[in-house]
DNA sequence: GCAACATTTAGATAATTGTCTAATTATCTT
DNA sequence: AAGATAATTAGACAATTATCTAAATGTTGC
């Protein structure tokens, strides 16, 4: 697991915003672009970050290149933040161990 | 809510490091330092890192600064991993958005 | 108040990252 | 096969980041 890849692709403003797109349903690269004001070659290295922390995956359908999340990653991610963190809200110093 | 400042935080492998040693329970600097193969200086830099993100807090003892977890803000972040990705696993492309 | 200690801040440098333009690869249509 | 379209890769550059050494700040104990 690229715990590393994951932490670091999450830390761009811009691949966060294009993780949220793709909330809605895949997209083309093309279409993706059309919502940012960048280029086609800087969004390209943004997918690029994007897949090899395997967050999205990439499927070519004709001309396009279609792009969607990748939901079984957001399980590791969501692990490695409740790894990260204890699980307790805020531990009033007397309270045992609770559940999970 | 500094999602940016978070994100980048947990971006860099020395500092989730430092989140996790917190997890034993506070610790102060020199502790930490102790436990990393770096300047107290460049940790010193990693505690503002994490400090601006709300992810530590901090408190003067003495002559030591103590670190420990704020565990407020990893409410914060699990929603903000939440908001990022859909909650199903993969919608078959007719279902109408569930809840939530 | 001075010396010792714990930590941070300042300033410099090397490595990484985000962005661009230009060139390349892959696919479709005719 | 040639031209058009969609996207990626290559190469360059500026901005950001991680690290270091040296100096400064804050705290304790004499």
């Amino acid at each position: 697991m690229k715990q590393q890849e994951v932490f670091r692709a999450m830390a761009d403003p811009t691949r966060r915003a294009i993780l949220k797109r793709l909330q809605g349903g895949a997209l083309s690269a093309g279409e993706i672009g059309a919502l940012f004001d960048m280029t086609a070659a800087s969004l390209s290295h943004h997918f690029a970050v994007l897949k090899k922390a395997d967050l999205v995956r990439t499927e070519r359908r004709g001309r396009y290149i279609v792009y969607s999340l990748n939901n079984s990653v957001f399980e590791d991610l969501a692990r490695m933040v409740f790894d990260l963190f204890p699980l307790k809200e805020n531990p009033p110093r007397g309270s045992s161990g609770g559940k999970r």
